[in-house]
DNA sequence: GCCAACGTTGGC
DNA sequence: GCCAACGTTGGC
């Protein structure tokens, strides 16, 4: 099972806001990124960790743990006119955009700032943290997902690995 | 294929 | 609100 971090901006879909969703669970559409479509296409499977990490807030973090339990499949929204992310160019026998389907598992006892991974010197080489990284879908690897749910004081981390 | 211009992300 | 960093676009 790999490891994968999402940014969500909390205004669109909040960790809170995840949890209260039909089925704890969305469709994680709209991204537009040659490189985070090719993680969603090729490399995220059904079962895998994702961290929930909120962008552009007060303050930014990791709020909670989900899983993907819907592996890369076409993105709906790249044909519908209606939405942002629509791509006339983009053909349903070979589409160009990819989703996935998350759930909520848990709410971190203890939110994880960014500044509180910056201050952990285990965290020193994770993508997340590294200078300019605008990656929505980017991995993790195993070793620093656990000591994120540690930070988050999850009292048995390795049960969620 | 190069690269300038532009738009977006996201921390601060 | 500022702005650094990065991705994308499009002229040539």
């Amino acid at each position: 099972m790999k490891h994968w971090l999402f940014k969500v901006e909390p205004d669109v879909l909040s960790f809170d806001d995840l949890l209260r969703a039909k089925g704890r669970r969305t469709v994680w559409d709209g991204v537009r990124n040659y490189t985070a479509r090719n993680l969603l296409r090729d490399e995220l499977a059904r079962g895998d960790l994702v961290l929930y990490y909120h962008s552009n807030a007060e303050p930014s973090g990791v709020a909670g743990i989900a899983r993907v339990v819907r592996a890369g499949h076409p993105d709906p929204t790249q044909f519908d006119p209606a939405h942002p992310g629509h791509d006339p160019a983009s053909r349903a026998e070979d589409p160009r955009w990819f989703a996935v389907v998350v759930q909520a598992v848990r709410k971190l006892p203890r939110f994880v700032t960014l500044a509180g991974m910056r201050a952990e010197p285990r965290l020193a080489r994770m993508a997340l943290l590294r200078r300019g990284n605008r990656l929505s879908v980017q991995p993790v690897t195993v070793a620093e997902s656990r000591v994120v749910l540690e930070l988050g004081g999850l009292e048995r981390p390795e049960l969620e690995l």
